[in-house]
DNA sequence: GGTAATTTATTAGCTGGCTAATTTAAGCTT
DNA sequence: AAGCTTAAATTAGCCAGCTAATAAATTACC
């Protein structure tokens, strides 16, 4: 068997030189790659509990705790009590949370078009369903 | 624009999980999902330099450095001075470096099977022509 | 109502990726 | 030969992901 050839291998490799692009776009806007899903999430629903948004984001709660950390340190977000539940924290957008998001989107759509550079529209959209189905949608 | 559908959300979603099951998979060699990549291309070249193999590996020298300090700890590489160049060292596979080779074809059979789980062949054929398009392959 | 089990957030600590800065060796230029 | 520039490895320090363990609150159950 060939390592070099799997489908295991060349996502690892197209995962690492992506990250590196991502992280270039929207260090612009002041973020870290990994607040970026946080607040595409805290964009859809504001005032989200952290368990929620590591269910949400597949991510384990500890690293959402982590990421959660930087965006309170950066002033996008901040952390209040959830009424109902004393375990738990809501988290809402700042003011200037919710202003970033124009920023980070003219990025991500050029984001987007450095990802794809090589692929025809056809084959840009074959991937987006082929990625969709590993992720079980 | 919606974030969820773009190439990069989905991209980042799917390495995530990805890189969840590889560390699952390579942790039964002793090996860490970094790890691997290294071990592969010295069972292509044994005793490169370790510029060699950040540049054939697509990463920096320091993560290469990193990587190299787990697999000295664990026995599965050693160090040689370059004759050529005294700035430079070798690394070479131990008896135990090659040995767990088929260990690890193994479970990387496995795991490709698991990642390619929902896909068809003929998707499967496809996404590797697109992961491999993106590489600029 | 009291105890046990579950849930949420957090802390500690690991690997893996990066950049920036340092050291040492090699190479080039003059 | 001296000095400048380049190149390789390393160190320090950052963010992002994870697991395991802890503390506190809630829920469930008897």
């Amino acid at each position: 068997m060939n390592f070099d050839d799997s489908i295991s291998f060349l996502l690892a490799k197209v995962s690492i030189a992506h990250r590196n692009l991502l992280q270039k776009a929207v260090s612009g806007a002041g973020l870290h790659s990994g607040q970026v899903f946080v607040m595409f999430e805290l964009w859809k629903t504001d005032g989200q509990r952290q368990i929620d948004l590591a269910d949400r984001l597949n991510l384990a709660p500890p690293t959402v705790n982590k990421i959660l950390g930087g965006l309170l340190d950066g002033d996008f977000v901040t952390r209040a009590k959830y009424e109902d539940d004393a375990r738990s924290t809501r988290i809402f957008l700042t003011d200037k949370g919710k202003e970033v998001r124009a920023r980070l989107e003219e990025q991500w759509a050029e984001l987007e078009i450095e990802t794809t550079e090589g692929l025809t529209d056809t084959e840009t959209l074959m991937l987006r369903q082929l990625l969709g189905k590993l992720l079980g949608q």
